[in-house]
DNA sequence: ATAATATTTAGATAGGCATCTAAATATCTA
DNA sequence: TAGATATTTAGATGCCTATCTAAATATTAT
């Protein structure tokens, strides 16, 4: 995932409600709806898009797919923009 | 300005090789431009959409106009980034 | 098997955005 | 004041994306 996708994939306010959600706990689609004003094919196509940016993972449990964050790969990012931003490349070699 | 528009703000990859360059040190649009494939109206537009973002600053100094990176806002953006990824909400109160 | 529930897929539309060329503005130099 | 250099503004174009409705798929319950 190269890091303008993962901006990318972070810059819609309905997708960040979604891991603000997902953030508290695992849950089915039903339920991060409730907190989105929009349809369920329009927040499904949200969730495709952060499961392609790998940030999501949804597994079925009966008729329900429940979707978690992905902590390490959101760690990483973290960790990934904060370089990005922060590393001050003044004094350093071309690594 | 909100994270939605400073996530947009960073996830175009021109946008990006601007900040990279202005991490190094300020310069003129001149010199941004050669690390670019786009043409200076291009560059102009992104120049003005990461100044909107208060990103950047640009000051004229005769014919050249010099921007450098507003380092502080920048590191307030990347706190702001990884307190949203990582701050675990699950046992927070609704602050 | 049928009906009900949960979610996704298909297909269409409207608005936004990156890009370009051409022209305008600002500054410096001769 | 011209002409040259640096950058931005104007206007147009094509693509991408968020959104919707309608239909399809998957699972459970009767």
């Amino acid at each position: 995932m190269s890091l303008s996708q993962t901006f990318q994939a972070l810059s819609e306010p309905n997708r960040q409600k979604i891991i603000d959600a997902l953030k508290k706990r695992e849950m089915p689609v039903s339920e991060i709806a409730l907190n989105l004003n929009i349809t369920l094919p329009t927040l499904s196509h949200h969730l495709d898009i952060l499961k392609r940016a790998d940030l999501i993972s949804g597994r079925r449990e009966g008729q329900q797919i429940i979707y978690s964050l992905n902590l390490s790969v959101v760690e990483e990012v973290a960790e990934k923009i904060a370089k990005f931003l922060t590393t001050d490349t003044k004094f350093r070699s071309t690594d």
